[in-house]
DNA sequence: CCTTCCGGCGTTTTT
DNA sequence: CGCCGGAAGG
């Protein structure tokens, strides 16, 4: 705790009342948190279990699980509570079903699930389809303000706004029909749960006696009333964020809750940290200057003792091409003049088509990069599928997940057969897969249907019982046997468009295996005896991406992603490209709030650089099939002047000569690489 | 049930 | 321009 500064020291040691650490980018935030943690178990006794922290992704809680057992090295840190937002509902929602309504084997959905609810009830009420997108977003919103279906109806205004409060009523019944939860839910029915019982409010507050929130300012409203439950008139708590890097109000994030926090506990402590440890002040200012356009609450000024360091370079493209080729060679350049590496390079941009260009451009050149985000191991069909029959086994009302394997692999169980199936359950009041149990099944199917239908039925319930008893290492084997059973391995085979398709999604179905041996694993070790099947599927739907392992080398590679990915990463020599009006700020996103999330996305992408940041935008770009003419980015005339390398500034003409010496210097320095390279 | 073709659309996406 | 989703047809 020696080298911690003065600011991050009374960070820690302040506990007596609520505090809100502002921390500025780069500013050792985590190491506060982390810290401070140790610091309540030596110093002021208080037990770990007693201790909760909260982050909003699995990495993040990960990381800081490490770093807190390494900084506590014998002290225990066994029972510390450290995990994300939704991860804590859900622990509370499985201790809590009963009082809630649910049974213990209750499915969490994900996106991609609620919106086939939400499609098919759109589809029954023969309502207009097009309002689907909405309709999943009022609900998520509604919930996050944690606001019942019977008070949206309420407040509603209109037929329309009566419609979408009625649809969410459906959509809830729905839910709960299914036995299910959706991702909103894991927040919101804890809140709903401590409103409605105060005995089971005393309970938890009694559990946690100190509580910590990473990201603050991502909370949302759901989110905030949980914190403010758990910690009750105690208050016992610390917050740590910083609303200049607020870029996800789109998503129903409230930067307002940090101010929020000064008016519901007046005697909060303020805390800021300023000094960075990560860039040089070149780049501290530029960020500073910049987000000193936003209007702000709390004011805030980042500097280190990196030095001034490079100057901060633009460079105008004549169009998204060119962008990319000559970021890239400015890369290769880069590195032969200063023996850099690869990953100490990171490509960011607004959107994620931006990437496609540059993907070439590298693999022209032969270098090797990584692209992070896309699509999520768990979004891929084939470990969707898998998943799917998981929870179906888990929890036999779980209708989507039966919809989404019944006829995968193909059991000849179409449409028309479903549709019947869905109405007779639907009349009787069971799930489908209860429906396929029934005698009275045939009275609705035709016999080769019912056939199909019941052979289905009985192949899930033998699954049911044989997987009833498993614990630990058996339920692996189970999943083996039933990816055997269903014979899923041809089932890829045949609907590859490739057999390299094939063979890469097999190989993703044996990670998910090795992954599932892992988390079985791990649990061994932290002594939970009862790991069973429906804590492991559980676990996955909540698992954004597979896990690495540990041994698994960092990998020498150029990083491209989005600016929302980078948050609370760093990097050598930062490449921010696409600075372009109407790219960034987005075109979507040019007036108030939106142009300051746009200028916080701005500032989020210069505070990644320790060493250098170069900004590139194209003067003329390809969009939609059509060449548009681009105006460099109102954020590079909000950074100051002096401080900028600007190469090819509009109305500054550089003269021919000035753009041959450029040129050559290039040209020599490549020459020069290829030379040495023989 | 699966393929193919057409039209509409185009930001970010921690769980 | 290129992707995805829905409709239609085989």
């Amino acid at each position: 705790m020696h080298s911690l500064n003065k600011r991050q020291l009374e960070a820690v040691l302040h506990v007596h009342t609520p505090a809100l650490v502002l921390a500025g980018a780069g500013s050792g935030k985590t190491r506060v948190i982390t810290e401070k943690i140790a610091h309540l178990i030596r110093k002021h006794d208080i037990k770990p279990h007693n201790i909760y922290a909260l982050t909003f992704t699995n990495k993040a809680a990960r990381e800081m699980k490490e770093r807190v057992s390494k900084l506590l090295k014998d002290d225990p840190s066994k029972g510390l509570n450290v995990s994300t937002f939704h991860n804590l509902g859900l622990n509370i929602i499985r201790q809590e079903y009963k009082a809630l309504g649910y049974k213990s084997n209750f499915s969490i959905m994900d996106a991609t699930d609620t919106r086939q609810i939400i499609k098919d009830l759109l589809k029954k009420q023969s309502l207009d389809e097009e309002a689907l997108e909405n309709a999943q977003w009022d609900i998520s919103n509604w919930k996050n303000a944690h606001i019942s279906p019977q008070q949206a109806l309420e407040q509603a205004e209109d037929n329309l706004q009566q419609a979408r409060a009625i649809l969410y009523d459906l959509y809830q019944q729905q839910l709960k029909a299914y036995n299910a939860v959706d991702f909103d839910d894991l927040i919101g029915l804890p809140v709903r749960l401590f409103d409605e019982n105060r005995e089971i409010l005393d309970k938890w507050q009694n559990k946690v006696r100190y509580l910590l929130v990473d990201e603050y300012q991502d909370t949302n409203a759901a989110q905030y009333a949980l914190v403010k439950q758990l910690v009750g008139i105690q208050a016992r708590f610390t917050v740590v964020g910083d609303d200049d890097q607020s870029i996800y109000a789109w998503r129903g994030a409230q930067p307002e809750n940090l101010s929020l926090l000064k008016e519901d506990f007046p005697n909060l402590e303020v805390i800021k940290l300023e000094q960075n440890y990560r860039s040089s002040n070149r780049i501290l200012q530029s960020a500073n200057a910049l987000i000193a356009n936003n209007p702000h609450e709390f004011e805030k000024s980042l500097w280190s003792e990196m030095g001034m360091g490079d100057m901060l370079r633009v460079i105008a493209c004549n169009n998204e091409n060119h962008e990319a080729e000559r970021v890239i060679s400015e890369i290769i350049v880069h590195k032969f003049k200063n023996r850099t590496q690869f990953k100490d390079y990171a490509i960011l941009y607004r959107g994620n088509f931006q990437s496609r260009l540059f993907e070439r451009a590298l693999r022209e050149q032969n270098i090797p990069y990584k692209l992070s985000g896309g699509q999520s191991f768990f979004d891929k069909t084939e470990i969707k599928d898998l998943l799917s029959y998981l929870k179906l086994i888990v929890n036999p009302d779980d209708d989507a997940a039966f919809l989404r394997v019944v006829n995968t692999p193909r059991r000849e169980i179409g449409a028309t057969t479903l549709t019947k199936l869905a109405s007779y359950a639907t009349q009787r009041h069971v799930s489908l897969f209860d429906a396929t149990q029934e005698l009275g099944l045939s009275t609705v199917l035709d016999e080769k249907a019912l056939k199909r239908v019941s052979y289905f039925g009985d192949l899930v319930l033998k699954w049911i019982k044989d997987s009833e008893t498993l614990a630990g290492t058996e339920v692996i084997e189970f999943i083996r046997k039933l990816n055997e059973d269903i014979e899923y391995d041809n089932w890829l085979r045949e609907t590859s468009n490739t057999p390299r398709q094939a063979e890469k999604r097999m190989e993703n179905t044996r990670d998910l295996f090795q992954w599932i041996e892992r988390i079985i694993d791990k649990a061994k070790n932290e002594d939970d005896e009862d790991i069973m099947l429906n804590k492991i599927v559980s676990y996955m739907t909540l698992m954004d991406m597979l896990e690495r392992n540990e041994e698994e080398v960092e990998q020498n590679e150029v990083t491209m992603m989005t600016l929302h990915a980078s948050k609370g990463l760093e990097f050598p020599h930062v490449f921010l490209i696409g600075m372009e009006e109407e790219l960034l700020p987005h075109k979507q996103n040019l007036e108030s709030p939106g142009l300051e999330e746009e200028r916080r996305l701005a500032y989020v992408g210069i505070t990644r650089a320790q060493r250098s940041l170069t900004m590139t935008y194209a003067k003329k770009r390809r969009k939609y099939g059509e060449e548009m003419r681009c105006e460099p980015s109102r954020f590079l005339s909000e950074l100051p002047e002096d401080l900028l390398d600007w190469e090819g500034k509009p109305g500054v003409e550089i003269s021919a000569e000035e753009k041959l010496e450029k040129g050559n210097a290039a040209l020599d320095s490549l020459k020069a690489m290829l030379a040495s390279n023989g």
